[in-house]
DNA sequence: CTCCTGTTTAATAATAATTATCATCTAAAC
DNA sequence: GTTTAGATGATAATTATTATTAAACAGGAG
Protein backbone atom coordinates (compact mmCIF):
# COMPACT_ATOMS: atom_id res chain seq x y z
CA UNK A 1 0.00 0.00 0.00
CA UNK A 2 2.60 2.34 1.03
CA UNK A 3 4.54 1.14 -2.54
CA UNK A 4 1.68 2.51 -4.20
CA UNK A 5 1.35 5.46 -2.70
CA UNK A 6 5.44 6.25 -3.39
CA UNK A 7 5.10 5.40 -7.00
CA UNK A 8 2.28 8.22 -7.55
CA UNK A 9 4.04 10.76 -5.84
CA UNK A 10 7.47 9.70 -8.15
CA UNK A 11 5.08 11.05 -11.19
CA UNK A 12 4.19 14.39 -9.29
CA UNK A 13 0.43 12.88 -8.80
CA UNK A 14 -1.47 13.52 -5.28
CA UNK A 15 -2.05 10.96 -3.70
CA UNK A 16 -5.93 10.53 -3.09
CA UNK A 17 -7.89 7.65 -1.42
CA UNK A 18 -10.12 7.26 -5.42
CA UNK A 19 -6.23 7.22 -7.15
CA UNK A 20 -4.90 4.63 -4.49
CA UNK A 21 -8.17 2.48 -4.43
CA UNK A 22 -8.12 2.24 -8.33
CA UNK A 23 -4.82 1.77 -8.83
CA UNK A 24 -4.73 -1.11 -5.95
CA UNK A 25 -7.56 -2.51 -7.64
CA UNK A 26 -5.93 -2.85 -11.06
CA UNK A 27 -2.62 -4.24 -9.76
CA UNK A 28 -4.17 -6.64 -7.92
CA UNK A 29 -6.19 -8.42 -10.64
CA UNK A 30 -5.41 -10.11 -14.42
CA UNK A 31 -8.75 -8.95 -15.60
CA UNK A 32 -8.27 -6.45 -17.52
CA UNK A 33 -11.54 -4.32 -16.15
CA UNK A 34 -12.77 -1.42 -17.68
CA UNK A 35 -13.86 1.70 -16.41
CA UNK A 36 -17.29 0.68 -15.75
CA UNK A 37 -16.00 -2.58 -14.02
CA UNK A 38 -13.76 -0.76 -11.77
CA UNK A 39 -16.38 1.78 -10.86
CA UNK A 40 -18.51 -1.19 -9.75
CA UNK A 41 -16.17 -2.96 -7.89
CA UNK A 42 -15.43 -0.14 -5.91
CA UNK A 43 -18.61 1.19 -4.85
CA UNK A 44 -18.74 -0.66 -1.84
CA UNK A 45 -15.96 1.06 -0.35
CA UNK A 46 -15.99 4.68 -2.17
CA UNK A 47 -20.06 4.91 -2.57
CA UNK A 48 -19.31 8.77 -3.64
CA UNK A 49 -16.87 8.23 -6.46
CA UNK A 50 -18.58 9.16 -9.67
CA UNK A 51 -17.57 7.16 -12.93
CA UNK A 52 -15.89 9.74 -14.25
CA UNK A 53 -13.29 10.21 -11.61
CA UNK A 54 -12.91 6.53 -12.56
CA UNK A 55 -12.15 7.98 -16.49
CA UNK A 56 -9.85 10.84 -15.07
CA UNK A 57 -8.03 9.00 -13.10
CA UNK A 58 -7.30 6.12 -15.85
CA UNK A 59 -6.58 8.60 -18.23
CA UNK A 60 -4.15 10.45 -15.88
CA UNK A 61 -2.28 7.18 -15.23
CA UNK A 62 -2.01 6.32 -18.83
CA UNK A 63 -0.34 9.43 -19.40
CA UNK A 64 1.91 9.10 -16.70
CA UNK A 65 2.72 5.35 -18.07
CA UNK A 66 1.13 3.84 -14.99
CA UNK A 67 -1.18 1.81 -17.16
CA UNK A 68 -2.11 0.84 -20.40
CA UNK A 69 -5.39 1.17 -22.16
CA UNK A 70 -6.67 -2.14 -24.29
CA UNK A 71 -8.77 -1.49 -27.23
CA UNK A 72 -9.71 -5.22 -27.74
CA UNK A 73 -12.69 -4.16 -30.43
CA UNK A 74 -15.62 -4.30 -27.85
CA UNK A 75 -17.70 -0.73 -26.92
CA UNK A 76 -15.56 0.08 -24.40
CA UNK A 77 -11.56 0.28 -23.23
CA UNK A 78 -10.03 -1.92 -20.90
CA UNK A 79 -7.43 -1.26 -18.56
CA UNK A 80 -3.84 -3.07 -17.78
CA UNK A 81 -1.76 -2.59 -14.98
CA UNK A 82 0.95 -4.40 -16.40
CA UNK A 83 2.51 -1.80 -18.68
CA UNK A 84 5.53 -3.99 -19.51
CA UNK A 85 5.75 -4.82 -23.27
CA UNK A 86 3.14 -7.75 -23.85
CA UNK A 87 0.44 -8.87 -25.79
CA UNK A 88 -3.04 -10.07 -25.03
CA UNK A 89 -5.20 -12.65 -26.07
CA UNK A 90 -9.37 -12.33 -25.64
CA UNK A 91 -11.41 -15.62 -26.13
CA UNK A 92 -13.95 -14.86 -28.88
CA UNK A 93 -17.08 -16.79 -26.58
CA UNK A 94 -16.34 -15.45 -22.36
CA UNK A 95 -14.62 -12.18 -24.04
CA UNK A 96 -12.01 -12.66 -21.16
CA UNK A 97 -8.43 -11.28 -21.59
CA UNK A 98 -5.33 -12.91 -20.40
CA UNK A 99 -1.79 -11.57 -20.79
CA UNK A 100 1.33 -13.37 -23.31
CA UNK A 101 4.50 -13.82 -21.87
CA UNK A 102 7.25 -11.71 -23.94
CA UNK A 103 6.87 -14.10 -27.60
CA UNK A 104 9.90 -14.58 -29.24
CA UNK A 105 8.97 -13.61 -32.87
CA UNK A 106 8.22 -10.14 -31.73
CA UNK A 107 11.84 -8.75 -32.39
CA UNK A 108 11.79 -10.17 -35.52
CA UNK A 109 8.49 -9.04 -36.80
CA UNK A 110 9.44 -5.44 -35.85
CA UNK A 111 12.57 -5.77 -37.87
CA UNK A 112 10.38 -7.06 -40.51
CA UNK A 113 7.91 -4.24 -40.33
CA UNK A 114 10.64 -1.61 -39.91
CA UNK A 115 12.73 -2.49 -43.15
CA UNK A 116 9.61 -3.03 -45.93
CA UNK A 117 8.02 0.23 -44.23
CA UNK A 118 10.66 2.37 -43.70
CA UNK A 119 8.69 3.13 -40.47
CA UNK A 120 10.10 3.74 -37.12
CA UNK A 121 8.40 1.73 -35.21
CA UNK A 122 7.57 2.97 -30.95
CA UNK A 123 5.34 0.24 -30.12
CA UNK A 124 2.81 -2.06 -31.36
CA UNK A 125 -0.37 -3.86 -30.24
CA UNK A 126 -0.65 -7.49 -30.60
CA UNK A 127 -4.28 -8.68 -30.39
CA UNK A 128 -5.33 -12.68 -30.55
CA UNK A 129 -8.78 -13.97 -31.06
CA UNK A 130 -9.74 -17.47 -30.17
CA UNK A 131 -11.43 -19.87 -28.22
CA UNK A 132 -9.45 -20.16 -24.58
CA UNK A 133 -9.65 -23.37 -23.20
CA UNK A 134 -12.17 -23.71 -21.05
CA UNK A 135 -14.83 -22.44 -23.31
CA UNK A 136 -13.33 -25.12 -26.14
CA UNK A 137 -14.34 -27.71 -23.45
CA UNK A 138 -17.60 -26.74 -22.79
CA UNK A 139 -18.03 -26.57 -26.55
CA UNK A 140 -17.94 -30.69 -26.18
CA UNK A 141 -21.23 -30.57 -24.32
CA UNK B 1 -18.20 -1.26 -61.86
CA UNK B 2 -20.23 -4.17 -63.06
CA UNK B 3 -17.79 -5.89 -60.64
CA UNK B 4 -18.69 -4.40 -58.02
CA UNK B 5 -22.43 -4.90 -58.59
CA UNK B 6 -22.00 -8.89 -59.39
CA UNK B 7 -19.98 -9.35 -55.94
CA UNK B 8 -22.96 -7.59 -54.02
CA UNK B 9 -25.11 -9.86 -56.11
CA UNK B 10 -23.11 -12.67 -55.20
CA UNK B 11 -23.79 -12.11 -51.26
CA UNK B 12 -27.76 -11.84 -52.42
CA UNK B 13 -27.56 -7.91 -50.96
CA UNK B 14 -29.74 -5.66 -53.39
CA UNK B 15 -28.04 -3.00 -55.28
CA UNK B 16 -27.97 0.41 -54.40
CA UNK B 17 -26.59 3.05 -55.74
CA UNK B 18 -25.49 4.28 -51.79
CA UNK B 19 -24.24 0.82 -51.56
CA UNK B 20 -22.02 0.55 -54.96
CA UNK B 21 -20.44 4.29 -53.86
CA UNK B 22 -19.25 3.20 -50.75
CA UNK B 23 -18.22 -0.30 -51.90
CA UNK B 24 -16.27 1.68 -54.94
CA UNK B 25 -14.95 4.27 -52.58
CA UNK B 26 -13.37 1.73 -50.56
CA UNK B 27 -11.98 -0.33 -53.25
CA UNK B 28 -10.50 2.48 -54.87
CA UNK B 29 -8.69 3.67 -52.29
CA UNK B 30 -5.56 3.09 -49.37
CA UNK B 31 -6.61 5.31 -46.85
CA UNK B 32 -8.49 3.47 -44.66
CA UNK B 33 -11.34 5.94 -43.76
CA UNK B 34 -13.53 5.60 -40.77
CA UNK B 35 -17.69 5.92 -41.61
CA UNK B 36 -17.37 9.81 -40.98
CA UNK B 37 -14.56 10.41 -43.53
CA UNK B 38 -16.51 7.84 -46.19
CA UNK B 39 -19.88 10.54 -45.57
CA UNK B 40 -18.14 13.76 -46.09
CA UNK B 41 -16.70 12.24 -49.38
CA UNK B 42 -19.55 11.12 -51.30
CA UNK B 43 -21.80 14.19 -50.02
CA UNK B 44 -21.33 15.79 -53.31
CA UNK B 45 -22.44 12.48 -55.35
CA UNK B 46 -25.30 11.48 -52.65
CA UNK B 47 -26.48 14.62 -50.90
CA UNK B 48 -29.17 13.17 -49.15
CA UNK B 49 -27.45 10.22 -48.38
CA UNK B 50 -27.05 10.17 -44.52
CA UNK B 51 -24.38 9.06 -42.01
CA UNK B 52 -26.65 6.02 -40.51
CA UNK B 53 -26.71 4.64 -43.91
CA UNK B 54 -22.99 4.58 -44.26
CA UNK B 55 -22.96 2.78 -40.85
CA UNK B 56 -25.45 0.47 -41.51
CA UNK B 57 -23.53 -0.23 -45.46
CA UNK B 58 -20.53 -0.62 -43.91
CA UNK B 59 -21.80 -3.34 -41.28
CA UNK B 60 -23.65 -5.39 -43.88
CA UNK B 61 -20.16 -5.73 -45.72
CA UNK B 62 -18.44 -6.45 -43.02
CA UNK B 63 -20.69 -8.98 -42.24
CA UNK B 64 -20.80 -10.76 -45.74
CA UNK B 65 -16.59 -10.53 -45.54
CA UNK B 66 -16.49 -7.41 -47.69
CA UNK B 67 -14.35 -5.43 -46.15
CA UNK B 68 -12.90 -5.97 -42.52
CA UNK B 69 -13.06 -3.22 -39.68
CA UNK B 70 -9.97 -1.51 -37.98
CA UNK B 71 -9.49 0.12 -34.37
CA UNK B 72 -6.17 1.15 -33.81
CA UNK B 73 -7.55 2.68 -30.88
CA UNK B 74 -8.56 6.18 -32.16
CA UNK B 75 -11.89 7.21 -31.59
CA UNK B 76 -13.58 5.60 -34.33
CA UNK B 77 -13.31 2.33 -36.35
CA UNK B 78 -11.85 2.33 -40.01
CA UNK B 79 -12.42 0.34 -42.89
CA UNK B 80 -10.40 -1.53 -45.37
CA UNK B 81 -11.99 -3.01 -48.32
CA UNK B 82 -8.92 -5.83 -48.38
CA UNK B 83 -10.09 -8.47 -46.74
CA UNK B 84 -6.90 -10.40 -46.90
CA UNK B 85 -4.87 -10.98 -43.77
CA UNK B 86 -2.25 -8.73 -43.49
CA UNK B 87 -1.79 -6.10 -40.51
CA UNK B 88 -1.44 -2.26 -40.73
CA UNK B 89 1.29 0.32 -39.43
CA UNK B 90 -0.18 3.80 -38.41
CA UNK B 91 2.13 7.00 -38.50
CA UNK B 92 1.71 8.71 -34.65
CA UNK B 93 2.14 11.84 -36.40
CA UNK B 94 -0.29 11.91 -39.98
CA UNK B 95 -2.23 9.07 -38.44
CA UNK B 96 -1.64 8.01 -41.80
CA UNK B 97 -2.57 4.12 -42.54
CA UNK B 98 -0.72 1.70 -44.46
CA UNK B 99 -1.15 -2.07 -45.00
CA UNK B 100 1.49 -4.19 -44.65
CA UNK B 101 2.07 -7.18 -47.04
CA UNK B 102 2.03 -10.80 -45.25
CA UNK B 103 4.70 -11.06 -42.55
CA UNK B 104 6.83 -13.66 -43.05
CA UNK B 105 7.02 -14.52 -38.70
CA UNK B 106 3.58 -14.21 -38.58
CA UNK B 107 2.58 -17.97 -38.62
CA UNK B 108 5.55 -18.58 -35.88
CA UNK B 109 3.98 -16.22 -33.69
CA UNK B 110 0.51 -17.87 -34.17
CA UNK B 111 1.60 -21.09 -33.21
CA UNK B 112 4.10 -19.71 -30.20
CA UNK B 113 0.59 -18.23 -28.69
CA UNK B 114 -1.75 -21.13 -29.42
CA UNK B 115 1.39 -23.80 -27.32
CA UNK B 116 1.64 -21.25 -24.80
CA UNK B 117 -2.34 -20.50 -24.06
CA UNK B 118 -3.64 -23.65 -25.11
CA UNK B 119 -6.50 -20.95 -26.93
CA UNK B 120 -7.63 -22.19 -30.56
CA UNK B 121 -6.86 -18.94 -32.25
CA UNK B 122 -9.46 -17.57 -35.10
CA UNK B 123 -7.26 -14.35 -35.95
CA UNK B 124 -5.31 -11.56 -34.87
CA UNK B 125 -5.10 -7.95 -35.36
CA UNK B 126 -1.37 -6.76 -35.60
CA UNK B 127 -0.90 -2.90 -35.28
CA UNK B 128 2.12 -1.39 -35.23
CA UNK B 129 2.76 2.36 -34.29
CA UNK B 130 5.73 4.82 -35.44
CA UNK B 131 7.09 7.80 -37.61
CA UNK B 132 5.98 7.43 -41.31
CA UNK B 133 9.42 8.22 -43.71
CA UNK B 134 7.20 11.73 -44.68
CA UNK B 135 7.24 12.46 -40.91
CA UNK B 136 11.23 11.49 -40.01
CA UNK B 137 12.10 14.13 -42.96
CA UNK B 138 9.47 17.04 -42.08
CA UNK B 139 10.89 16.50 -38.20
CA UNK B 140 14.77 17.22 -39.12
CA UNK B 141 13.43 20.84 -40.38
C1' DC C 1 -43.36 -3.16 -68.85
C1' DT C 2 -46.03 -3.07 -64.46
C1' DC C 3 -47.16 -4.51 -60.07
C1' DC C 4 -45.96 -6.47 -55.71
C1' DT C 5 -43.16 -7.42 -51.78
C1' DG C 6 -39.54 -7.29 -48.90
C1' DT C 7 -35.39 -4.64 -48.33
C1' DT C 8 -33.10 -0.25 -48.05
C1' DT C 9 -32.96 4.43 -47.24
C1' DA C 10 -33.32 8.90 -44.72
C1' DA C 11 -34.72 11.45 -41.01
C1' DT C 12 -34.90 11.36 -36.47
C1' DA C 13 -34.59 9.82 -31.94
C1' DA C 14 -32.15 7.03 -28.78
C1' DT C 15 -28.21 4.97 -26.48
C1' DA C 16 -23.73 4.33 -24.62
C1' DA C 17 -19.08 5.66 -23.74
C1' DT C 18 -16.45 9.31 -22.70
C1' DT C 19 -15.28 14.18 -21.81
C1' DA C 20 -16.09 18.96 -20.19
C1' DT C 21 -17.70 22.24 -16.70
C1' DC C 22 -17.51 24.09 -12.46
C1' DA C 23 -18.34 24.53 -7.66
C1' DT C 24 -16.64 22.25 -3.75
C1' DC C 25 -13.24 19.83 -1.33
C1' DT C 26 -8.75 18.14 0.12
C1' DA C 27 -3.65 16.81 -0.06
C1' DA C 28 0.43 18.64 0.85
C1' DA C 29 3.51 22.57 1.05
C1' DC C 30 4.39 26.35 4.04
C1' DG D 1 -3.31 25.72 11.07
C1' DT D 2 -3.50 28.39 6.45
C1' DT D 3 -3.07 28.47 1.92
C1' DT D 4 -3.32 26.84 -2.69
C1' DA D 5 -2.96 24.00 -6.61
C1' DG D 6 -4.93 20.27 -8.00
C1' DA D 7 -8.71 16.51 -7.41
C1' DT D 8 -13.39 15.19 -6.83
C1' DG D 9 -18.45 14.82 -7.67
C1' DA D 10 -22.63 16.22 -9.77
C1' DT D 11 -24.16 17.20 -13.92
C1' DA D 12 -24.35 18.55 -18.63
C1' DA D 13 -22.36 18.00 -23.09
C1' DT D 14 -20.28 15.57 -26.76
C1' DT D 15 -19.26 11.91 -29.91
C1' DA D 16 -19.76 7.54 -32.13
C1' DT D 17 -22.99 4.35 -33.11
C1' DT D 18 -27.57 1.99 -33.24
C1' DA D 19 -32.70 1.76 -33.30
C1' DT D 20 -37.13 3.23 -35.22
C1' DT D 21 -40.23 4.03 -38.69
C1' DA D 22 -42.31 5.83 -42.76
C1' DA D 23 -41.30 6.49 -47.49
C1' DA D 24 -38.68 4.94 -51.53
C1' DC D 25 -36.89 1.49 -54.35
C1' DA D 26 -34.67 -3.03 -56.32
C1' DG D 27 -35.66 -7.18 -58.25
C1' DG D 28 -38.53 -10.79 -59.41
C1' DA D 29 -43.39 -12.61 -60.95
C1' DG D 30 -46.72 -12.13 -64.14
Amino acid sequence: MLELTAILKEHGLKVTPQRLSIFKMLRSTHIHPSAETIYKALQAEHPTMSLATVYKTLDTFVQHGLVQQLNLGEDSYRYDADTSKHSHVQCTKCKSVIDLPSLNQVPALRNEVQSTTGFILSHEQLYFYGLCPTCQEEGQN
